[in-house]
DNA sequence: TAAAAACTTGCAGGCTGTGCAAGTTCGCTC
DNA sequence: GAGCGAACTTGCACAGCCTGCAAGTTTTTA
């Protein structure tokens, strides 16, 4: 059994969760240092003082290291997503599901921001990001057609959950290149509710 | 010189067409039949009736055998772009944009019916539709930039190519599973319609 | 304290992807 | 139409990713 909700976490997860963030703190920093390419999982490895095939049993792949993160695991913003009262709108209803996760990012302020430099430098990490692995998206995209009465073969809800996705993504690497000094959740806010706006043109500077 | 625009392409070009057309109708069909991880590098170049390097002088990867197509190139998509008239909305005129490459796409309905199923089983390959890959996306968010007369640290051009590219992907994947029989452009068409209304929830079914 | 479960590690090995140095095909010009 | 140069193919060597397996070690549980 690995650590059931309520029960206090023994030593052996702590140290756990001690290793897989040494594992991905090392990632980012050589990444930020050297660029992708240019860093070996080996090297990762040995910053952060475990064999490199401890790496893999943490691990799928490389990448995996640099984007996933466990304060943001799939499944809770599930569960809160067909927690949210049915007469909100599905749109409306994923971005509160989506509270819990931007606080925990901004919470760990620093380490996103230069997971986010990393990933804004390698756009091919950028998908991974957010329920970018089908799991997750394929249980939102039931819960929201749930939610809406429609069937799964209804094309409502990918379109949703896909556009979602898509003004999380764009508000956070945002929110991590400074250009707007402003916290993350008033950014999700601003670009959910220019897409519950129809995405109209705003006015260009005088 | 290889083939410039209005030139007949001469042999060579045209053999190139050729093995590329080959290794990736090769690609499609062995992964359509086996899975991505059950088919390797060699076995498609040997489908394809060349060694195995020759693969790489084509592709940088074995999912760019799948998911890339001459068809879509992104830079006429680009150029379609800053060519719509600017009294446009952004969204629309990208979706303007995308006409040519949406009728290549149902011109070539057998072939993209069968990669979008591989994509469908393989969701790792997904963002590399339509510009996943940053190179056509910079371009796109600047000529949005620049259309709207904001700066390129404005939040909306960002936002509005990554809403229309989930828009187009998941009509794409709704309109190869088959659900709707209707043609893409129709599939594409409801997308964005959806999306400018502001993605207000479907009446559900009664 | 002892058995069971979980975790780490090394090793062997297949596959991906790249640089290099031939060899071959094609296009172009004289 | 001979030949030169550019473009393309191929084999080879090799670094790196990732996995399965079979130890060994640490933590938990009884």
């Amino acid at each position: 059994m690995t650590t059931t909700d309520h029960a206090a976490p023994g030593r052996r997860d702590r140290k756990k969760a001690q290793t897989r963030a040494a594992l991905t703190a090392a990632a980012l920093r050589l990444v930020a240092e050297r660029g992708l390419e240019h860093v070996t999982v080996e090297e990762i490895s040995e910053a952060a003082d475990v064999s490199s095939r401890t790496f893999f049993n943490y691990f799928t792949c490389k990448d995996e290291a640099l984007t996933d993160d466990p304060a943001l695991d799939g499944n809770p913003v599930v569960a809160r997503l067909a927690a949210v009262p049915a007469q909100v709108s599905a749109l409306q209803a994923v971005r509160v599901a989506l509270d819990e996760s931007i606080d925990a990012i901004q919470a760990d302020r620093e380490l996103w921001r230069l997971r986010l430099a990393v990933i804004a430098q390698n756009p091919a990490l950028l998908p991974r990001l957010v329920a970018g692995n089908s799991a997750t998206e394929q249980a939102m995209i039931a819960v929201v057609a749930t939610r809406l009465g429609v069937g799964l073969d209804h094309g409502h809800p990918p379109l949703v959950i896909a556009v979602a996705g898509a003004a999380f993504r764009t508000a956070m690497l945002r929110w991590a290149a400074g250009d707007d000094a402003r916290p993350l959740h008033d950014l999700v806010d601003e670009a959910f509710a220019a897409i519950a706006a129809g995405l109209p043109d705003p006015p260009s500077l005088s």
